[in-house]
DNA sequence: GGTAATCTGTGACTTTGTCACCAAGTTATT
DNA sequence: AATAACTTGGTGACAAAGTCACAGATTACC
């Protein structure tokens, strides 16, 4: 690992900063690019844990009827609790990987991946806390699903993912659906009913004008 | 800790069966039975892992609008993954927890639990498992909510509840909305139009004749 | 036996999801 | 540049599920 390489991964995990330049030379511990729609499938015994340094990765299972269930999806400055639970159980893994956007990873072979956790309590804590952050995210979404209607869901997102500054967000109806879950008609629909009531306007791939002051945050 | 309250708790962790006559005297190891409405608030920093022998425990958390959100809900035989990540990451407890059911508890306390973790592969699968399963559950809970109909998921929460051997299961229309994040009476026309079609029969409290082999089991 | 609490049933209405199909815009192909 | 193929968004009709208000039925408990 080199020096500029560190910098970059230490950026996206100030939890690894106490890990000595020693630890870093280990065998094993390189950055990779990975393509869009490079695939693990479930069951491997894997040899690498990942770090996700940029891009994004889905992590899903089959469900018993046959469906792709998405189980989350994986952002820079993020790990897999699955893969992390897997090495630290001793198991296999139990889901599938699939990479939706090329993806900069941190490959470490699991053999250091689980040193790490042991010897450097701030990466330990960083590890444990992803399991509880990603309970608890999974546990709003189903709360979300069950008790919040759309317009609030879709107000919720936006004001999410804009900053105060920059006041539109580029992503089609059919992606804002797949986030949420429902259906791209009711999206459309829904956005349009919005751009009438002056909250935002659509345009096509483009939501701009977001009035964040003025979405409905809660109810 | 005394031989039969021993084998009572291996009968509920078989992993646990690694543990040496010595550990099991180590001291703060007990056996409580906690009564229903019992609580322990978010935040609190904990002495002593629970593993659950008999009972259910509700974890929840309050949500950005003050509501509670259940998280899960464990019961016999059971340990709580966010007790378990708190502990090995170090960090407070950050759900609360009330008994919905007298419950019968082993109480480990924490740096006892950490050491069995280290110690034991058996048990430290079954931990980190629990966490995989955990996650696991909770995806195919939004993807059910998501892509079953009310139906289906009647179904296969009553094939799931009863036995071939016992096809009645005592339960409200209230209780099954809860469980199934829906509404009363949805349930009630719902469970009524199966007993017009033969399936089952409804009775205040119970539902009766399931014809198990007859439920739908997909779509 | 009377009263309160719990459980279930029902109609009317709203919201959300589904299906089928069209129209406009974008990109690729020749 | 003309055409085809694909993406994206719009719409109407209908189905499924959730909400609200209220009424009966059954059970529990003094």
């Amino acid at each position: 690992m080199q020096k500029d390489q560190i910098a970059e991964v230490l950026a996206r995990f100030p939890s690894l900063a106490e890990l000595t330049p020693e630890e870093w030379q280990e065998e094993g511990i390189s950055v990779t690019t990975v393509p869009a729609n490079f695939t693990i499938d479930e069951g491997e015994f894997l040899e690498n844990a990942p770090l996700i340094l940029d891009g994004l990765v889905r992590i899903f299972k089959l469900s018993s009827d046959g469906r792709e269930v998405t189980l989350y999806r994986l952002t820079a400055g993020e790990c897999c609790p699955l893969i992390a639970s897997s090495i630290l159980g001793e198991t296999v893994y139990e889901a599938s990987a699939c990479v939706e956007k090329p993806s900069l990873v941190l490959n470490v072979p699991t053999k250091i991946y689980k040193k790490w956790i042991e010897k450097h309590q701030d990466f330990r804590q960083y590890i444990f806390q992803s399991f509880a952050r990603r309970l608890i995210i999974m546990s709003n979404l189903i709360d979300d699903i069950n008790f919040k209607s759309i317009r609030v869901r879709i107000s919720e997102y936006l004001i999410e993912h804009t900053r105060a500054e920059n006041d539109s967000l580029a992503i089609t109806h059919d992606q804002l659906a797949i986030e949420l879950g429902t259906a791209r008609e009711v999206i459309s629909r829904t956005l349009k009913k919005m751009e009438k009531e002056g909250l935002l306007r659509v345009a096509r791939g483009q939501i701009t004008d977001i009035q964040r002051s003025r979405l409905p945050a809660v109810q």
